[in-house]
DNA sequence: CCGAGATATGAAAAGGTTTACATCGGAGCC
DNA sequence: GGCTCCGATGTAAACCTTTTCATATCTCGG
């Protein structure tokens, strides 16, 4: 059968600006200036044109408004995966200042893969978002030359762009590795382990470890005696990395992951080993997700203004060009949290 | 100082089809039929006008795109929320499958508000949204008139919709509940706690309850020995429902949650209260989030296939019209994940 | 009562693409 | 060799808004 000769029952089509203007008796461009800056118009033309608007059901072609007036109303979010939890309270955050300003978030992942992120950003240019929010500041020299020759507002996330011209709204990874080194240290660690993420072409992770690294030398943590192991954010890997980490030496009485999703794993590994955590090791997150709370023990982590970040990025690209430079960078804080999966340290064996 | 007058700086458009077309010497027709339709257009033709896109970094207007072809490649998503980590299993799989294809995902959240909902689809629907994926099969009439009218696709998921006509990918939310309550009685338990989430208004909350009751009864418990307590999908608040239940009846052997974010904080109750799961209580939760698994005790659990939804949601928004009833009504099975979290029924004190 | 200025509305162009239709060559057939 | 038909390309209209500029009406001071 042919298909393509269906019969079009496409006959009523949604109504238009016109539709609305020749109903109420006016010009499409008084009906458009209802809708886009009411008080220009008098207000009995006013209410007159809202209520067919009303009884037309009419709601406007964004398409049409985005190609003439060259904004979209659209923002995309680029993030590695919102799998593993750790980005979804920025992304709501985000969502909920774009909302109520008529502006709609465009949601695409990358997998953790910088060339993907092209593509993706392409993609989004071609959408016609007004912004991109991009998570950490490493990303391919082509990214950066598609979103600049293209104009595209973007602002950098869980990170602070060395580059003082690229807006972020984010937090120094390296401060909050040192936090988690500072406290291990106060409470008498010596031998440690690190699950950290992938840090290649990853700044976040790579600096939360670097962080660490630093401040457990600065706090004369023998180098030697700490063990590193990287792993992709998943439970599964963290439950493994655990298991690597006390092969490698059974000394170990503190364990620093880069994610909380890590630690997750990792308390499950421990205890899978037949260790007690706190009482035989301690464990330290970072993120401070929801669930750190609940778990048992309760995770001690070092919490990333996550929230935070996506309200703030949603204000930067929400702003008009005056206050622009006032939003394009905000530095936030990160902290520790402490629970009951980290102990002093144990005698040693 | 007037900025409104600030010099424009512009100048250097972003390339258009028009420019494309003049460096290739061809029309802008041939242009667009290489980026649309490649095939047929010459091999020599084609290849001379893939060189001055990219050479110009041409990106197709997607605005302009969408107006005339009116398709806007993009995919509209509305959930509750994603803070409870319960949808964005849904979200990944949906993302997963839509991006291959040029696709976009805008995310809109509702925070269980129907009458939001209403607000966001029309939103949506402005922004030309090619499609919608809802939660459940409870909405106003409005939303769905809304939704007809302008002729948009949409389908439901986490559900499966009474009325024929409405495709959904989902499943049966009773059966799910029943699920749980059959491997209840089978363990022997009697005195049962549900932990539902809030009914009011959500046919997956309602429908898990309704299940578990039907069966409970079918299977000979009591309705009087069973205490239900609803509340939104959050940690602290299955924390604090567990601790009501243990308050309401001291004999509850076994709890029943409508979500695994409930389970989670119920489970924190019942050791802040000194009961040891499941030696003393059991405790069964619905979802299967990945971090079920994780928890200790590993939580037993009913699994819902939320990737696979959000794939399934994907094909048909996908799918052209021939193939269209193929993939509209797509429907999935729950299945009981047993964990460490359920024991048989201690003996009654 | 006239003219200036403010206010409200209309006419028309522009924004960048897709696509129906027209055109132009060339291949295949009798 | 002329005719048909097909494939490749071009022309121009259409998609629906926003926005600039012009016009018309009204207010108010002199």
């Amino acid at each position: 059968m042919a298909l393509d000769k269906m019969p079009r029952v496409d006959k009523k089509q949604s109504p238009t600006v016109v539709e609305v203007a020749k109903r109420a008796g006016c010009s499409i461009a008084t009906v458009s200036r209802v809708l886009n800056r009411p008080e220009t118009v008098a207000i009995d033309m006013r209410e007159r044109i809202l209520r067919v608007v009303d009884e037309l059901g009419y709601v406007p072609n964004g398409s049409a408004r985005a190609l003439r007036s060259s904004r979209s109303r659209l923002i995309g979010l680029i993030v590695p995966t919102l799998d593993s939890a750790i980005f979804t309270r920025m992304l709501e955050g985000l969502e909920s200042r774009l909302a109520p300003a008529g502006a709609s978030l465009v949601y695409s992942a990358t997998g953790y893969d910088l060339d993907r992120e092209i593509r993706v950003v392409r993609n989004l240019i071609e959408k016609g978002v007004d912004g991109i929010v991009l998570v950490g500041s490493c990303h391919r020299k082509e990214t950066l030359k598609l979103l600049r020759e293209h104009k595209v507002r973007f602002a950098v996330t869980y990170a602070l762009s060395e580059d003082a011209s690229i807006p972020s709204m984010g937090f120094d990874n390296r401060s909050g590795g040192a936090l988690a080194a500072s406290y291990l240290a106060d409470l008498g660690h010596k031998n440690l382990g690190i699950i950290a993420g992938v840090t290649r072409e990853n700044d976040r992770a790579s600096g939360r470890l670097e962080g660490f690294l630093a401040m457990a030398e600065r706090r004369g943590i023998d180098r030697s005696s700490i063990v590193v192991v990287e792993s992709p954010y998943e439970f599964s890997r963290g439950r493994a990395a655990a298991k690597i980490i006390l092969n490698q030496n059974r000394n170990v009485t503190a364990i620093f992951c880069g994610s909380d999703v890590l630690a997750v794993g990792a308390l499950r590994g421990c205890q899978d080993a037949g260790l007690r955590v706190p009482q035989d090791i301690s464990m330290i997150g970072f993120d401070n997700l929801d669930i750190a709370e609940y778990l048992t023990p309760g995770l001690t982590t070092v919490d990333v203004p996550a929230r935070l970040m996506g309200e703030q990025a949603a204000n930067y690209f929400l702003a008009d060009r005056n206050s622009l430079d006032i939003h394009s960078r905000v530095d936030l804080e990160t902290r520790l949290i402490v629970r009951e999966s980290t102990a002093p340290a144990r005698d040693r064996q």
